[in-house]
DNA sequence: GCAAAAGTGTTCCAGATACACCCATGT
DNA sequence: ACATGGGTGTATCTGGAACACTTTTGC
């Protein structure tokens, strides 16, 4: 163990951060948990995140800790919430930023970090107990996520560059936790002028072939209404 | 000045709270800034805030620093966003948890601290130049603020608990920088069920004397829609 | 030819907007 | 009596919700 090095003239809490990557998976709305390989909280399943290193920003260390943990790079990323209570941790007073990401599924391959900690999707209304206070950030994160699917294009971001109208229906159907009318939400989508057709279709079983679309801005989140 | 005391094996961020502090003033959207006494930014006017005691809340620090900076307290305050970036404070690496709070202005008589800084209300539309990142975090709270406007009952945050139909138009009036509909918008209001009428009027002019009305639940902000 | 998902329009309702006049008071 | 802001109702528009049948394919 290294040598206190670090010196303040007053006291320092630690800074981390906490990422809820939600994805889609078996049309379920899923998100990605680490399980702890030591204490405090061993065994127990946590959010991936990690301790702010001193030159990077916060976005970074939230990226750098879910691809060292996870595997995982390439999402999209947005800050949630700072979640400070003093006894949050055991260890020493942490401070946690909390972001949360969004992908496709077919775009994860997590597999465990080195430390053996084993790594896995959990329906967010079946989840593990959970380490600290990751239930109250996950709540947070979900409802955030529910709240800007109907004001923002947020939706676009589970799914790959070119997608079929049922896949975009079925990501707001596992969001919403609800049945969705088809003719009412392809009006809906077709108003907002954010698709473009590609001339693709994909067969996909013993029935009419489905069109495929593509975002006319696909990096960017856009603010409806 | 003291010795450095606080070791830690790996670095430790400073922590830092800022409260963007509306209110309505002269019909018009203002909020308070402190001019700085020291470097960095020496004159220059910033956001009442200030470094998290290891033991207190991120809201207790928020609070506790704009009662030792301006004097003021029983705001309403709700957290914003967390800035982190590595250059943003030149002395040392500083994760500012932003806040913002609203009340209503006869509530408030600010004071400059013992340091003998300068505080002083600004219109949003007319601020000076300010120091850190500050402009970007009242950008945000701007923004925060004239979205939340219309989907929870914020507005009632600038008010005294007793007022009258007009003096709730001007906040919405102000906030939003446009005029309303004076029937639209009791009809909006009245329609929300969240008021009630004290059967006090207020003589205040040579006119009708106005109702005045209270909020069922003033202690709440609550999310309409 | 049948099962299965893709694709398509119209009617209805509710909430938002536009708009003009009478009321109570102070001077 | 008049100037000032307080207080009220109706017609219209628009976006969301309900709802059923035809099309294209694989087997």
């Amino acid at each position: 163990m290294p040598c206190p090095l670090y010196s303040y003239t007053y006291p320092h809490p630690a800074v981390t951060t906490d990422v809820v990557l939600f994805t889609i998976k078996d049309t379920r709305l899923q998100l990605l948990l680490v399980q702890r390989a030591a204490e405090p909280y061993q065994d127990y399943w946590a959010l991936p995140g990690g301790f702010l290193e001193i030159d990077e920003t916060l976005e970074a260390c939230a990226l750098r800790e879910l691809a060292e943990e996870t595997g995982i790079d390439g999402v999209y990323l947005e800050q949630l919430y700072t979640f400070g209570q003093p006894d949050r941790d055991p260890r020493e007073r942490v401070i946690s930023v909390a972001y949360y990401a969004l992908a496709p599924f077919d775009r994860l391959t997590p597999r465990a970090a080195s430390d053996a900690r084993r790594v896995g999707w959990h329906p967010i209304d079946s989840l593990p107990a959970l380490a600290f206070d990751h239930t109250r950030i996950i709540d947070l994160a979900h409802r955030r996520l529910v709240a800007k699917l109907d004001y923002t294009t947020i939706a676009l971001q589970f799914l790959e560059p070119e997608f079929t109208f049922r896949e975009l229906q079925t990501v707001y159907e596992c969001i919403l936790n609800a049945r969705l009318d088809k003719r009412n939400f392809r009006k809906r989508i077709h108003a907002l002028d954010l698709l473009q057709e590609t001339g693709n279709l994909v067969r996909n079983g013993n029935h009419r072939p489905a069109k495929t679309y593509r975002s006319k801005n696909p990096a960017e989140v856009v603010i409806l209404k």
